[in-house]
DNA sequence: GGAATGATGTACT
DNA sequence: GTACATCATTCCG
């Protein structure tokens, strides 16, 4: 299977607003990776904001550094990192061109070229697939390389298929796994998600 | 140069 | 719930 006509490719404008506000807004949206017979594509069900001001839990506080720098490129950057010696995890960057902040994808809920996704992971469950930020890394094949690729041109892209989330079907909670400004609401899920990372309140 | 840390996942108790 | 694999990156001296 590959890509459905009827999708239509976000453009620059998407991206060009603050984190806190694309966050919620990509929910919803379709995470594509591969193309031809290896296309592979996902619906954003989980995300987190990452602060480009006081925001001491996001890779860009304390100013920019060689890994952090695709960052602060322009928004519809991708910005991979390496996490734990042994994983990855994909941002999309917002913002205004050198402010320096990003949204984590924490969670898809497959959609197209699940039989590559298990051929990539072995897992049990079809809800692991995806279910968390480098399971869906490993899932879609991203790479290192795809590090300050453009989500607009390049090998990873993102799509809307007309799904509009209503904003009582979106739940905010604390991002997960950090250990500073671990109080802030920053993280956004869709309610009842299968396919969240953790099920929120 | 060396030590500490980390936006995680898996396996096991 | 807890243990731990495993290493790039950062920060400090």
């Amino acid at each position: 299977m590959s890509r459905p006509r009827a999708w239509r490719r976000l453009g620059q404008e998407f991206f060009e607003r603050d984190a806190r506000a694309l966050a919620p807004a990509l929910l919803g949206t379709i995470l594509a990776s591969g193309s031809g017979p290896r296309f592979c594509a996902g619906r954003i069900v989980e995300c987190e904001a990452y602060l480009s001001e006081g925001d001491p839990a996001s890779h860009s506080f304390r100013g920019r550094t060689p890994r952090n720098a695709a960052m602060f490129a322009r928004a519809g950057t991708a910005y991979v990192y390496a996490i734990y010696g042994m994983h990855l995890c994909f941002n999309v960057v917002s913002g205004a061109r050198g402010v320096g902040e990003a949204v984590l994808v924490r969670a898809l809920e497959p959609l197209i070229g699940l039989e590559w996704m298990r051929a990539r992971r072995t897992v049990e469950r079809e809800r692991d697939l995806c279910r968390g930020p480098a399971r869906l890394v490993e899932a879609l094949a991203i790479e290192r390389a795809h590090d300050g690729s453009s989500l607009l041109r390049g090998p990873l892209s993102l799509w809307s298929d007309g799904t509009r989330i209503a904003p009582r079907d979106i739940a905010t909670a604390p991002r997960i796994g950090i250990t500073r400004a671990a109080e802030r609401e920053l993280r956004f899920a869709l309610r009842g998600s299968p396919w969240l990372s953790r099920p929120v309140r």
